[in-house]
DNA sequence: TGCCAGGCCCTCTTTAGGGCCTT
């Protein structure tokens, strides 16, 4: 049985590969349960090698500042017992699955929970925004916004946000008080064209 | 130092190509 609570993750990263050696310099995370953050993770970490100057350009991020950080183990170490078996989620989960396998794989531990993404469900709820960054879906659903993004743990907390607002506008949408995560997985694999259906037929059933 | 991905999704599709997203 997975536990009830969601992390909502972010990384920052050498690029855009751990298949081809990249690795993960910052992770910033937020847990909510039933809405509420709850805790939240935020930590720098020392790849082994220096940082390209477009990343340092990107993040903010530069190589002084990875300079003192922990090594990627330690601080991964950290977030695995962070995370425990909550169900995960992620702006562009596949990006942020595959540093979270890689980095985890390198200690020998795993993720226990599934991972969903709101840039497939805000692809799908949010079919009029101009695109799907999440900057954009931000200010698309004028949520405040004090910060820098392209860092760990604000993206995080955007993310949250912008998650909370999908699931308060399904409900609002489709008149469903309680959006199971199961719901979510079926929602993020549904053709664009079938949402509507879905979450129709969902909210049908659950008041039969 | 230089190299650099992959999953989703649409369409002029499925014997494919290219844009969108993430760093």
């Amino acid at each position: 049985m997975l536990a009830s609570s969601i992390v909502v993750l972010d990384f920052e990263t050498t690029g855009l590969s751990p298949d081809q050696g990249d690795r993960a310099i910052e992770i910033g995370a937020v847990k909510l349960e039933n809405g509420i953050e709850v805790d939240k993770f935020q930590a720098l970490m020392n790849p082994g090698r220096r940082i390209n100057s477009f990343i340092e350009n990107y993040t903010g991020i530069t190589n002084r500042m990875l300079a003192p950080a922990p090594s990627c183990a330690k601080v991964m170490a950290e977030f695995a017992d962070f995370i425990g078996d909550s169900n995960l989620l992620a702006h562009n989960a596949s990006f942020d699955s595959r540093f979270l396998n890689a980095e985890l794989a390198r200690i020998d531990r795993e993720v226990l929970g599934e991972f969903t993404c709101s840039l497939l469900v805000s692809r799908r709820i949010y079919q009029d925004a101009p695109n799907h960054k999440l900057g954009t879906l931000i200010n698309y659903k004028n949520i405040a916004a004090d910060g820098s993004f392209h860092r760990a743990l604000f993206d995080a907390q955007m993310t949250a946000k912008l998650w909370l607002k999908l699931l308060d506008d399904i409900r609002e949408r489709h008149d469903i008080e309680e959006i199971p995560f199961s719901l979510i997985k079926r929602l993020a694999k549904t053709p664009k064209a079938q949402v509507a259906k879905l979450l129709s037929n969902y909210a049908t059933k659950i008041r039969s």
